[in-house]
DNA sequence: AATGGAATGCTAGTATACAAGATGGAGCCC
DNA sequence: GGGCTCCATCTTGTATACTAGCATTCCATT
């Protein structure tokens, strides 16, 4: 599958006159990163993207220093560009910060919760029943995206919101290639009604708990997907 | 002061051959923020960096791209390059999140505390008081940093201090302001000796809740800052 | 005095060319 | 067959030129 990621696309990336071109392939790039269709140690030459994209090398580097500001790759001057492995230490690391972060924006959402907030999360539950069902795993993960955004808007902290998404870049990666399992949507979905009730009940203690165990249960995907994919974990 | 910033140093920045120019001119940048020698809302031309640097427009923008990563920077396509203002909702959501990290941080790091540790703080408070003492404001930010990553290294979870300083990048702005109080800086060093009793105690919820005081004092910069430099802080 | 349009000068975004470093392969020698 | 050297080719970093958009200024007209 080494041959996989961009050069899947139906055919050469078509950019958008009106938006500016470095912008659009940071953000093809990152969709392409996070979902593995570009894997972890892949080489990107940058005069490989400018064809790709039909553009000249500035908006190409432009991206690439930003994608590895994200730390999503890794450059090697004069030697190449490749896509970062995940490395294992940083995944736990992530988890920590995330844990962190979401349980605090649990119990703070849980301080000013709504039934506007209730009823928000209800409409994302069912989207992302219907994603599930269809085994749409890009969907699903918009919608779990948006699930925890809305957390956070009710905890009035909606800028917190960006920096979990920072945090939990690798946990995309990750959590991308488990979404290939429906049966991990399953148990996400599950875990995220749990947690409508609890934020629901108004009660910060229970909120946070509960958000504690979803977010731990992400651990097991870990263990799931590591025999499968055994090289784009590294220990360090 | 408004033509103060990189115009106040000695002369002309001299770049190290060895290392590369982008690198250069985005940790000088990045510190002339920081210190707010570059003020907030201050324009910055990239022609002018390229005279100030002498380096050519690639590598300062590169800088610049990295720098609006940060946060730090504010670009206008055909208008101009600014200074990010402070935003007070930021500067909330940043404590809210930083309080979050750093509080789990303490409570980690009592887990696994040795003695060792204790010597390693206890050494950086002592330079602490020798560079308040001596007015040095760069010197003690650097210590407080050193001070908080020893935390985070004694919890297992260094990478989770690259996180922190992220967050904490409005945060060292106005540090930086406060840190010309003297009487700032020997909170600060009050503050931090009672966290070292604290983790030095072993109990993960002593030193949690020890860490949540220390970061929720830091509002109090803002509140003597604002009469201050009451331009540098916008409401959204 | 007010208004509208053109010109000018500034900005950032992008394209292209050059420089320097790293790597791999070929050829030569022992 | 193995080791060493050299060269070609790749890479990223940087320099420079061009393009397009925006804001300001100036001038002509009413």
């Amino acid at each position: 599958m080494g041959q996989a990621g961009l050069q899947q696309r139906p055919d050469t990336f078509t950019l958008d006159r009106k938006l500016p071109a470095a912008e659009q392939v940071y953000r093809a790039l990152r969709e392409a990163i996070l979902t593995c269709r570009l894997e972890p140690n892949e080489a990107i030459s940058e005069n490989r993207l400018c064809s790709m994209f039909g553009v000249s090398r500035s908006p190409v580097r432009t991206a690439i220093t930003r994608l590895a500001e994200d730390g999503l790759i890794d450059i090697f001057p004069q030697r190449g560009t490749f896509v970062a492995p995940i490395k294992l230490r940083q995944v736990r690391e992530a988890q920590f910060a995330r844990s962190a972060l979401e349980v605090a924006l649990a119990a703070e959402a849980a301080r000013h919760w709504r039934d506007a907030d209730t009823k928000a999360l209800k409409a994302n539950l069912a989207r992302q029943e219907r994603h599930a069902r269809a085994g749409d795993g890009w969907a699903f993960y918009l919608d779990n995206e948006s699930f925890h955004q809305v957390i956070a808007q009710a905890a009035r902290m909606e800028g917190v919101w960006g920096t979990v998404q920072s945090v939990k870049t690798l946990w995309d990666r990750i959590g991308h290639m488990a979404n290939r399992v429906p049966a991990h949507m399953a148990d996400i979905i599950a875990e995220h009604r749990a947690l409508v009730e609890a934020l629901d009940s108004r009660d910060p203690k229970r909120a946070a708990a509960c958000m504690k165990r979803h977010l731990k249960s992400v651990d097991h995907a870990i263990a799931r997907l590591r025999p499968l994919h055994g090289d784009y974990f590294v220990e360090e």
